[in-house]
DNA sequence: ACTCAGGTATTAC
DNA sequence: GTAATACCTGAG
């Protein structure tokens, strides 16, 4: 674990505000100053910015340059991605003009799994609470500036916990699907490394159902938020909500079915949906 | 007291 | 395959 710093200058479509608040991390919590402390699989980093001027700093175990730009999904350009959509029609430019600094973050994908099952019919406080409530008792610590961070534990660490003590630190009814998909991957049932290196979307998604917790819909915000695959669509109440609103119209958005959603987002957004969805998502949620 | 929140697993047609 | 139902918890 290193100190470090990095300004980057004049980057493209990065607001903090929008990446941190659109649904895809738990970890991140703004700061009195405007800035963002996260505690990610590398350590700590702070990120503030100043007009075009991203400033990242913390302490971490590998080089600052390539956790950001991997993190952060600094090799794409994202208004290509605004441009494309901005075609589709008025609703997804609006929603774009709304979430204009939206990145796609490239979270572990260890912690990523875990944080999703915990997301299971629960609320954004109390997930993120249960998060730091795992770290803090099995996380590894690490001290800076002061104050006391606890890494996501790694899947040996959360391996130590039973059920019950994972129900203790407020897992409600999860506490099994947990424990569950802690020993498969403990004991490679279903591998990690594997999933990483597999080619097709469709491949991963199979794989991660297999893990207790891991439905269609977690298993795409999984593939979303951690291994980059733009071409998967979490469908939760709020994307039924604006794309029945938007593209469907059906009086019960309750009975818009799952099959419908993909196919219209499968026809309009292509092989960047997750993308359009992180959009469409962060507007409907702050509009409706 | 009661509803609701980033769904999933289980059970029953 | 598709529909109905239970499920921890705590904030409003």
């Amino acid at each position: 674990m290193k100190e470090q710093k990095l300004i980057l200058e004049n980057v493209d479509c990065f607001e903090m505000d929008h990446i941190f608040d659109c649904g895809q991390c738990f970890r991140w919590n703004k700061q009195e100053d405007g800035s963002y402390v996260g505690i990610i699989k590398n350590g700590v980093l702070r990120v503030s910015k100043l007009k075009n001027k991203v400033a990242f700093e913390g302490i971490l175990d590998e080089d600052i340059h390539s956790i950001a730009y991997k993190y952060f999904d600094l090799e794409n350009d994202y208004n290509v991605f605004k441009r494309q959509l901005n075609c589709i029609d008025s609703n997804m430019k609006k929603s774009i003009e709304f979430g204009y600094g939206i990145r796609i973050l490239n979270q572990d994908l260890w912690e990523t799994i875990i944080s999703f099952i915990i997301s299971a019919n629960n609320n954004i406080p109390r997930i993120k609470g249960i998060i730091e409530r795992i770290s803090k008792k099995v996380g590894k610590m690490i001290e800076w500036n002061g104050v006391e961070y606890y890494l996501f534990p790694t899947v040996q660490e959360l391996s130590k916990l039973s059920v019950s003590d994972l129900r203790a630190l407020g897992t409600g009814f999860r506490d099994k699907r947990i424990f569950n998909t802690t020993q498969m991957v403990l004991n490679n049932v279903v591998s990690l490394e594997k999933l990483e290196k597999m080619n097709s979307t469709e491949d991963i998604r199979e794989e991660l159902l297999k893990l207790d917790g891991v439905g269609e819909k977690v298993a795409d915000c999984i593939m979303l938020f951690s291994l980059k695959r733009f071409d998967s669509f979490p469908i939760d109440v709020w994307v039924r909500r604006v794309m029945n609103t938007l593209y469907i119209h059906n009086e019960d958005e309750t009975r818009v079915s799952k099959k419908d959603i993909k196919e219209t987002a499968d026809r309009l957004f292509g092989n960047i949906q997750g993308i359009a969805q992180q959009y469409l998502f962060y507007w409907a949620r702050s509009n409706f």
